[in-house]
DNA sequence: CGAACTGGTCTTAAAATAGGACTAGACAGT
DNA sequence: ACTGTCTAGTCCTATTTTAAGACCAGTTCG
């Protein structure tokens, strides 16, 4: 059967699960983020089926994530870049690494660092509060919106 | 053909979109954040497939995200609650509610609300950088480790 | 005790994915 | 201008994953 959707969902997350938490929409957007503009570049670095990195690509250009531009090169060929939107995303990615770093590496086992202008590694993301302490889960709840009858 | 993974990659991104970057275990921890336990309610509340849910549960004990308790309310029945693992998962949560919320509803659209102690609206993620100011990707590389030879 | 609830397993049909064959247009060398 | 290669796809097929529901054993309720 078809997929489950959240689009309609209340929840945020829902949302932009359902618009982005694919097997690989998040890894585009990465390698987006560092610097992969062609077509042939994303299929080569991640190994995806052309199939299937045409159809991603495709949505995420409709969602408004990626833009399709003239190469940089002065050839023919298209490439895609990110938007605001797709910027946006930054905070996602470095979530994720930031996740993946802690937890899914052995002691000493080498990964790639995300570093700052000054070359050091950057610190971690935090929520700010007022009063100036980063708010934990704990610290928070949610607020859900009414359910709306139809 | 067998699902491509990421398991023993590089960079952290594709390592943690291996592990919880599927359909559900995502919601499934959003909601464990928002304080559910029990199969049947994660069950009714995202309205997945039994067997779907079964796996996915599976997999995040397996991972050290959930861990199976005993039922908090005396029966007989087991529960899943987040370990410090999936606790860290909360930037995660976050930034995707963050981004939904920026990107994914009309003007005036409702949606649920991540709050603070005080009941406000909590503030944007932040990555802070020794400055002060909050670093953005353009402040960013990523080192590349060495590619190891088998 | 019998009924309903809980937390699953199993089966099946439909959809998504991986992988590769194939193609049209661009480009580079001769 | 001709040939070969590169680019950016499309299309097809085999396999895997998912959705949905039937079914089931142990637990709790009345």
């Amino acid at each position: 059967m078809k997929r489950t959707g959240f689009a309609k969902a209340d929840c945020p997350v829902a949302r932009a699960l359902d618009a982005i938490g694919d097997w690989w929409s998040l890894l585009i957007v990465r390698d987006a983020f560092d610097g992969l503009r062609r077509f042939g570049d994303f299929q080569k670095n991640l190994g995806i089926a052309k199939g299937m990195l045409t159809a991603r690509l495709r949505t995420l250009v409709e969602l408004g994530v990626l833009e399709q531009v003239a190469a940089s090169d002065g050839s023919a060929y298209q490439e895609y870049v990110l938007t605001k939107r797709g910027h946006d995303l930054f905070p996602i990615v470095v979530s994720l690494r930031q996740w993946g770093e802690a937890h899914l590496y052995a002691r000493g086992e080498p990964h790639s660092v995300l570093l700052d202008p000054a070359g050091q590694a950057v610190g971690q993301l935090v929520l700010p509060s007022k009063g100036g302490k980063p708010l934990v889960w704990s610290d928070t709840k949610v607020k859900k919106v009414a359910v709306r009858k139809r």
